[in-house]
DNA sequence: GTCTATACCTTGATAGAC
DNA sequence: GTCTATCAAGGTATAGAC
């Protein structure tokens, strides 16, 4: 077989890229092709499915970077539950590019988009709800109080975001990282 | 001169639900058309500017609410500060649908089209922060402690309701409310 | 002020050569 | 596996009748 041009890692942070920037609507796959050095046609042959096929690939790459990168590191046992929770928060960090980037759940998370990947979304939020739950257990939280503090951390690195791209600047972002270190260990 | 067939209030409404719902490049002129009752060639005649008009017609109408509903509640010396948080509260409830409608910021905020509207985004959004960080002071808190809650009042605001829409569930918005108060007054 | 009809362009998607 | 060429559908925007 002919060898790819572009191969699977180099394509989806490409596809990624495009698809947070821009959301479903808004990439077009001429957007994609650009972005990724693959020609329409080629994009297509990769994936058959088209721009939804995509958006599914994507999300899927980004479900095992949170395995990875979030549950894992939030629940490495070797580690102090401090040490995982600083390691996830650098994650973070480079994960949205210092509160410079969109979140591509949000970005999908439209009316017109959501019904294609409703399921998809949910679960991707579960993970990290479920692996920062464990983490405030760790910490020594109860139960009822942990899932509230999982859900208080995604909603200030969501909510972060929203405003450091409106505002313009990545201040609410990176203050909110410091305070989510302050909420599990105060 | 020939009446309009809809009301500047009534389109303003439509315009909005569809910009909120399906973002700028999601909307098209069809959809717009199809929400408020008024043909495409209508809708260029009320905005010759065309949807980039409409979505900064749209941001103005939400600027002139948030003054209303937000910034003059939250600063009406005639009631004391947890009826004035109160009363914003049951108007951003009803703003955003009890959690089930996205914010028109967001909505406009990606990287396609953040460039056509960034100012008037970011002047939609210091309205409330400045609003609630005086908020914040009548409640006896220090100015920088003020500013400070004001910011973490619209991060907790856009990060559930981010949270509420990708979880299939309007819990994260409604808690979040209840949440803003307490912070204001504990 | 609103409408139908239309011009023109971009889109998602496919066919077939290499 | 990748490409050029192409199509039908849907996009923005305009012209002109009423």
């Amino acid at each position: 077989m002919r060898p790819q041009k572009v191969d699977d890692q180099q394509l989806m942070t490409g596809l990624m890229a495009v698809l947070r920037a821009k959301g479903f609507d808004g990439a077009s796959m001429n957007d994609l092709s650009e972005a990724t050095g693959l020609k329409k046609a080629s994009l297509y042959h990769r994936f058959p499915g088209g721009k939804k096929e995509i958006a599914e690939a994507v999300l899927a790459y980004t479900g095992d970077w949170s395995e990875i990168n979030i549950q894992q590191v939030l629940t490495d046992q070797s580690q102090t539950p401090l040490q995982r929770l600083q390691q996830a928060i650098a994650n973070i960090r480079a994960l949205y590019d210092d509160g410079q980037a969109i979140c591509i759940l949000r970005a999908l998370t439209m009316d017109s988009s959501l019904p294609l990947f409703g399921n998809l979304i949910e679960e991707r939020f579960q993970v990290w709800i479920d692996a920062f739950a464990q983490l405030g257990r760790d910490f020594g939280f109860a139960d009822e109080k942990a899932k509230k503090l999982a859900l208080e951390t995604l909603i200030r690195v969501q909510g972060s975001l929203v405003l450091s791209k409106g505002l313009g600047t990545v201040e609410p972002f990176q203050q909110n990282l410091i305070e989510i270190e302050r909420i599990y260990t105060s």
